[in-house]
DNA sequence: TTCGATGCAAAGGATTTGCAGATGC
DNA sequence: GCATCTGCAAATCCTTTGCATCGAA
């Protein structure tokens, strides 16, 4: 068993609907070595022959993200990308070929969130970290 | 001299025109301790009587975040903030109630910034970090 | 059958652009 | 006077919403 097909019975299980969109796009985003913005999910579902509206895909993805099977990540790009939950990671994007890395490296952040807890008195916090830089490529 | 007379004199000495607008729009970010967004600059800016098109307020701060004298931060929200360009800092975002609050915690990030660029050969890295969490009020 | 998924059109909000006119220096 | 700032209208881009219909289970 695949992983997609792990979500997609994890899905169907949960009671909610199997449709090709939802199945595709799991796919899709499990293949994909980078996060994804609306368009380019669309681009790759036409690819595999299949064109929903851009609605459909911006609910299939609000959908996928409220059960955190998928991420929203935002690079200032004033467009949302996402991603399949994998372990928590970061991303260094190159500014000028815009090339994404992952990057991980969360124990030492997770202490800096216990500081941050005990110096503004915050609770159940989250974090995002981005790097951005040149690439070997564009350097 | 204030710290605003100090930026402004020093656009002035660059051989940049001082308007009413630009002067105002940088003691409006000196003095916020939160970073704004478009919306909230023209309202500030209207409670000074002054009432400046839209398309000029977008491209002021254009001008004085490519002049360093401001920065941008995304918290995910669809729009831009805007702040003065202090020691470089990250903030804390109550996801309820929206109150900023601002952190240091640089030398830490630097030693990662560091590790980035040996292990995948970035160069010249910058990075957002932003937490998000329940302010003390919310909790 | 039923509830959720879908398409379509329209609206909303943030941001950008083109161009003519106004203004700082 | 000239470069730049400004206003206005329009356009663009991303995202959301309302509503009627379709389809998975």
């Amino acid at each position: 068993m695949t992983k997609a097909d792990e979500i997609i019975l994890d899905l169907k299980q949960q009671g909610h609907k199997i449709t090709e969109v939802r199945t595709e796009l799991v796919k899709i985003l499990l293949e994909s070595d980078t996060p994804l913005t609306i368009i380019d999910l669309i681009k790759k579902l036409e690819r595999k022959k299949l064109k929903p509206n851009k609605t459909t895909v911006y609910r299939e993805v609000e959908f996928l993200r409220d059960l955190e099977v998928i991420e929203e990540v935002d690079f200032g790009e004033g467009k949302k990308r996402y991603e399949i939950s994998n372990q928590h990671h970061h991303h260094v994007v190159c500014v000028n070929c815009k090339t994404i890395k992952d990057v991980s490296m969360d124990k030492d952040i997770d202490s800096y969130s216990k500081r941050i807890i005990e110096k503004t008195g915050f609770k159940s916090i989250g974090h995002t970290l981005e790097f951005f830089g040149l690439c070997p490529v564009c350097q």
